[in-house]
DNA sequence: GTGAAAGCGCTAACAT
DNA sequence: ATGTTAGCGCTTTCAC
């Protein structure tokens, strides 16, 4: 190839990078060069000469989440200007897997890893970090800001639902939730309870939590009647994600519940088709495609900078407020009058 | 490193790659030493050696898209045990990402592609596989097999669809399609009437196309009113994808028609909601997972045998029959006798 | 403005 | 059983 351009491979690297101090008649019968062998750089080679890669490992525990699938979209908005190309890995949750892709991504020598961990405990990662990677947590925080990380206030999401109903004239909220072993479910729970606590009402009758062992539809469905049946009477059903939700209408729709006249409910995660249902759902929406974009930027952040200190980059979810519980009983007595 | 263990670099590269003909002590040494360096050796210099680099490049059109991410899954899956790591890249159906990406990919080295290409043009996507490097199309035939590619059978997927409505004693049937100028949506379309020819139907009556500039939610809630309209009458409905038939449920029940009595619906894609809806849908399931392993393997296949000769691969849908279409009028005729 | 040459980290062939 | 060395494709001085 620099043969066919009768010039040295030095000159051609130089067409390369610093074009500009080649002469214009050389880069001319260089590019057509290139052009008419189909010559492609190497990566490699380039990054064993001392150069970088432009790539990002990306960890995650499932692709085709779309809470994660958000995230990396954001990630990869925020990176491909800069010329970057992500490794994705999905780890299934299982920690071999992912002790697996980290290994594999230390070998590619990527510039930094955006991670999801799939275990408590952060050995592996935080030994990345300390081997000179740049690692970003996502959806976690690292136990003092020995990492930096992007998350979401999950007592602040449970708060905002909680505080909707209960400041809309709902008495009693149901709260369907998963094991306290997941920390997001730990964590809604509290803030459901410091809803209550905020409004002047004693958590322990403002809130009645319902344990369900997962989060999908069909546990929500199943709940519905455990609802009705809880002493006291309950106006309101607050639920740990939408998948629950969308089962708690379902079954509540089977027992002749009208939601949201009789009852008001309320999802977490705002997925996709939560504003799709009728009633449309109400529900609490993280802002995962920014969560995204910020462990980009400070993985690019903890690369350009070397006195670069690691901090935790917080969002706020935000309540997305649907038929699913307006229409609450207030209005309705009014509306009697 | 080599010297903390006193040994040359040589014997370290034999440790890694070769153990066996190393002598078992100073094995132990080098591992240790490894491990205390917290050495990782660079698949750069590996590759450049000659060796692979154990990475697929992967362009798909949305990363938050299901149909994609479900594919990926099953690429990473096959590949996840050869140490292979994939290089996502998503498109947004931008041609001059997608050049931007697989020109990226062709630097890395990658040592296969796997790409939903964003055009009906696959100069640059041929381009690739004639400079060698096995790509494999998804979800798109490459004319005259000059390429891999695999498939999902969206003529069958229009038949089985409109073949269970008639066939279960509905007698008109509205297809709310997209442009036809999307292959797929021509594509079921064609299928529609040809379930009608293959029960001796006329497709000109049996089958009425109403179209909708875009396959969202909204645009079938607006497409029920039209469906109703329609002359001649119509007892069952046929949608493109999964949120038409969703919008279309939603606009069925505001206009007071009930479904599956007085309108069956059936959708496509069989989305995770799909089930969950109710009337849960009744759609066209196509095997997106598989679609993925699959790819994976024409690309293993490809870049392992020299002698590969370029083959589609083509998958048939499945319907999945719900509630949404089942108890039609002829059960419920007999019911009343 | 261009060429020659060293060297990035590794592997494999050869020498010891 | 281990060490030595050439060279993969590139970038970057340093000469010319």
């Amino acid at each position: 190839m620099a043969e066919l351009a009768a010039v040295s491979i030095g000159t051609v690297s130089n067409v390369l990078n610093n074009p500009s101090i080649v002469a214009s008649a050389t880069r001319d019968r260089v590019l057509a060069a290139i052009e008419s062998t189909g010559f492609v750089r190497s990566t490699a080679a380039h990054q064993l000469r001392g150069g970088r890669n432009r790539s990002i490992g990306v960890v995650i525990l499932d692709v085709s989440n779309p809470f994660f699938t958000e995230m990396v979209r954001g990630a990869e908005h925020a990176l491909r200007d800069d010329g970057f190309v992500l490794v994705l890995c999905s780890t299934d949750e299982s920690v071999t897997r992912e002790r697996h892709y980290l290994g594999l991504l230390e070998e590619h020598r990527v510039e930094g890893i955006l991670v999801t961990p799939a275990e408590r405990d952060l050995t592996h990662v935080s030994a990345l970090a300390s081997r000179g990677i740049p690692t970003v947590l996502l959806d976690r925080a690292a136990p003092g800001r020995s990492l930096c990380s992007v998350t979401v206030d999950d007592v602040r999401g449970g708060e905002l639902a909680a505080a909707h109903l209960l400041a809309d004239g709902r008495e009693r909220v149901a709260f369907v939730n998963g094991p306290p072993s997941i920390r997001q479910c730990a964590d809604r729970r509290r803030g459901a309870r410091r809803a209550a606590r905020r409004l002047g009402l004693d958590p322990d009758r403002a809130i009645v939590e319902i344990s369900v062992p997962a989060l999908t539809d069909e546990h929500g469905e199943l709940a519905a009647r455990r609802v009705l049946e809880r002493a006291g009477g309950v106006d309101a059903v607050m639920c740990a994600n939408d998948l629950l939700a969308l089962g708690m209408l379902r079954g509540l729709d089977g027992l002749g519940v009208s939601v949201p006249d009789a009852m008001a409910v309320v999802g977490y995660d705002d997925v996709a088709f939560a504003a799709m249902l009728s009633p449309a759902l109400t529900s609490v929406r993280q802002p995962k495609f920014e969560l995204g974009v910020a462990g980009a930027e400070l993985l690019l952040e903890e690369s350009r900078d070397p006195r670069h200190v690691h901090r935790e980059v917080r969002f706020e979810p935000e309540l997305v407020v649907r038929a699913s519980s307006t229409a609450a009983k207030v209005p309705k007595i009014r509306r009697s009058r």
